[in-house]
RNA sequence: GCGGAUGUAGUUUAAUGGUAGAACCUCAGCCUUCCAAGCUGACUACGUGGGUCCGAUUCCCAUCAUCCGCUCCA
């Protein structure tokens, strides 16, 4: 039984140390969370996860850390300076708010182009053309309002504004700059990738669900370059591998869709686009994008820089700059699409439900709990078991409370092994062990636990 | 940012123009030898700031936050 809402999700995340409202003493911030102690290991998990399959695992991808600031230009050769700041207009009638660009695009069927027009000329195209609100038919528009989706910040420490600086939306431009390091250093030959953790700020016009859409958040990208012609192959191949990912670590399949884009959603630089869509609480969402990105950005970096992004083809000598897939995946949403599918709730016989999390044993915050049958008698050997355990997993360790209650809240916390120390444990050396999943109990020698747990938590 | 709703312990909630009860959770003690048992006790709340009033958690205003729609694309 799954019949998870958002609100449950929100409050398990609270009430067991996953997931906070940020400020919230001085009455929250706006759509920002902190991650608790148990959303911490969590999302640390998740992200390993990423990097084993994704770089420690992958013959052709390496790993980097690029810096959150870059030096302006970066922007005006990805684009971000003038496209991702959309012209907004609000119908004073109605109150809608709309895109400029798009409701003259929408209101002509596409047949005028807004894409190059500058605020004024997109303004007077709507009054004179009296473009309608699609809402309400009037025509009584405010003024373009720009929202740059770019945080600016300034560098050194007075407000100059020749100082300003952004904060980057996306983690790929970090990659793309230092193509021509990544390729020299590591001599990598086409087609390889360079993965990046890390984070990135867009100042959404409207944030929401949670941590679905925050304004800071934290990204998982690969930019895999490969020969100009074989993009398409490597496009399937990757995707292929995003999804065997998900459903390595549990992702339930009929709660996963691949939507591609047609024509007339893809960006003008990418000859093909899918997303990944996870059946969140609130309906379907985008979890992972997947875009082969053509030439695009290199090619303007290499405008933009005047350093060449060219790729000489040892097998062949040809020269090119190689062609981009991005699978981009958002590691906040990971989190909680991890969180939602793995949230179960059960029945118990007096009528009421408890919560039980199966997570991935990979993902789980605690892989095994340390519990003394009784305090009174075994609390000195379980504390020997788990300072040992503790060197090699995260480990609970409790003795409130009696020893069922412990095992739920192991239970509810998706922890996926839990040991009880008992008198055998004082007499033979061995303890009991309870596996979430199957519910089983089996007896294990002390000394055998670590490659016990070691092979019931792998990925 | 706009329109609508909401705001009482960690959670779910009760009552009231005279500053608040409960259940579950949590913690401690007793008991208990494998799945939220029992007993005793303890902690914890009127989102924030103004205003009206002798007095406000309750009425009014603002603000902050959350939820639902408009926008999106990790």
């Amino acid at each position: 039984m799954n019949n998870v809402t958002m609100e449950k999700l929100v409050n398990y995340c609270k009430q067991y140390g996953f997931i906070f409202q940020g400020s919230e003493i001085y009455g929250g911030l706006s759509n920002t969370w902190d991650y608790g102690p148990l959303g911490n290991e969590f999302k640390k998990n998740i992200k390993n996860a990423w990097s084993k399959k994704f770089i420690q695992e992958s013959i052709y991808n390496v790993g980097m850390d690029s810096a959150i600031l870059m030096n302006p230009k970066t922007w005006e050769a990805s684009g971000h300076i003038s496209t991702f700041s959309d012209p907004l207009i609000d119908c004073k009638h109605c109150k809608t708010r709309y895109r400029a660009d798009k409701l003259i695009e929408d209101a002509t069927n596409g047949e005028v182009q807004a894409d190059g027009k500058t605020d004024q000329e997109l303004i007077d195209y709507i009054i004179s053309n009296k473009i309608a609100c699609p809402k309400c038919g009037e025509v009584n528009y405010t003024d373009i309002r720009k929202f740059n989706l770019m945080f600016k910040t300034f560098q050194g420490v007075t407000e100059d504004s020749k100082a300003t600086i952004y904060l980057r939306p996306e983690t790929a431009q970090g990659i793309f700059t230092n193509f021509v390091n990544v390729q020299r250093s590591m001599r990598l030959k086409v087609p390889f990738g360079i993965g990046q953790i890390g984070k990135s700020f867009r100042n959404e016009i409207t944030p929401g669900n949670f941590i679905f859409r925050i304004r800071e958040f934290e990204q998982m990208e690969l930019e895999f370059f490969c020969k100009p012609g074989t993009e398409l192959e490597w496009f399937k191949y990757w995707k292929d591998y995003c999804k065997n990912w998900l459903l390595e670590l549990g992702i339930k399949e009929e709660n996963l869709r691949l939507r591609d884009h047609d024509k007339e959603e893809l960006s003008f630089y990418s000859n093909a686009t899918t997303d990944f869509e996870y059946k969140f609480p609130f309906g379907w969402g985008e979890l992972w994008g997947v875009a082969s990105r053509t030439n695009y950005d290199l090619t303007q970096h290499q405008t933009y820089s005047g350093t060449s992004m060219m790729y000489l083809d040892p097998d062949t000598n040809e020269k090119y700059i190689p062609y981009v897939i991005e699978p981009s995946l958002g590691a906040d949403r990971a989190v909680l699409t991890f969180l939602a599918d793995a949230y179960d709730e059960e029945t118990l016989e007096d009528g009421t439900t408890r919560e039980i999390m199966h997570f991935h044993p990979y993902l789980a915050p605690y892989k095994v709990a340390v519990l003394p049958l009784m305090k009174k008698y075994h609390t000195e050997k379980a504390m020997a078991i788990y300072k040992d355990l503790s060197k090699y997993f995260m480990t609970y360790y409790d003795e409130a409370g009696n020893i069922g209650k412990r095992y739920r809240r192991q239970d509810a916390i998706g922890t996926p092994l839990v040991i009880t120390v008992d008198e055998e444990t004082l007499e033979n050396e061995t303890v009991t062990v309870r596996d979430r999943d199957t519910m089983k109990q089996v007896t294990i020698k002390i000394t055998e636990l670590v490659d016990y747990i070691t092979n019931r938590i792998k990925f």
